[in-house]
DNA sequence: CTAAACCATGGGGTGCACCACATAGTCAAG
DNA sequence: CTTGACTATGTGGTGCACCCCATGGTTTAG
């Protein structure tokens, strides 16, 4: 069981941040003392930490790390992968039809000198 | 000169928009009656909402909104244009990146299940 | 037992690009 | 001149993902 600087500086995670991942239901201390409500992580936090450190590198939302986190199995998690692999698709395709916009915008400009 | 209803109207920007561009000194009044303080707006402003327009569909942000509108000659509008297409093209790259990695994850993922 | 180190809570603040609302002043039509 | 339509100002709120700080309770080492 660590508290929570430890488990901060296990993972990297700042203390704050773990404080708004518990608020939010994103990742609950092992355990909570009542008396005190300190938290505490345990390894099987430690494990979850590290999936969302790597999620979070992916750029995932909150919410999307949270439906990673829902399925206690991870039974879904490369269907959720390739969920927001497709979602980071369509990011692209927008702005490359933005660009495609600007391009005409640009084109539209250089006729007007001539 | 119109007022902000009016120009709201004809350039499609709401009147807190407006508001909020003059503030930050996006879209200034043409005239502003010393004694009222309303805002009014000519024909120059209204060519210059339409660029703005423009500029906001190709999802600029205020800041690059007031770079272009700084140079009041718009010579180097051009510029400015590729100078933000070189920006999304490297935000594309980044989430090509980021898509990569996943894939990388995925196929980790896979291994580990033969 | 005491002092330093730790902890939780609540609240405010950040940046972006606005929207909404209450209040109060002002203008224009009849 | 009155009334309804318009206006400005200030303030607060939105969503995201946190950070920072003051306050006050708790734990732990010596």
């Amino acid at each position: 069981m660590y508290k929570v600087s430890e488990f901060a500086a296990l993972t990297g995670f700042s203390k704050e941040t773990l404080r708004y991942y518990a608020q939010v239901g994103l990742l609950e201390p092992a355990y909570t003392d009542p008396n005190n409500h300190y938290r505490y992580y345990d390894d099987g936090s430690y494990f979850l930490a590290l999936l969302l450190e790597k999620l979070r590198s992916f750029d995932f939302t909150i919410q999307e790390m949270k439906s990673v986190m829902g399925d206690e199995s991870f039974a879904n998690l490369e269907e959720l992968l390739l969920q927001k692999r497709q979602r980071m698709k369509r990011q692209i395709e927008e702005l490359q039809a933005r660009i495609q916009e600007l391009d005409v915008f640009l084109e539209s400009g250089k006729e007007d000198e001539s």
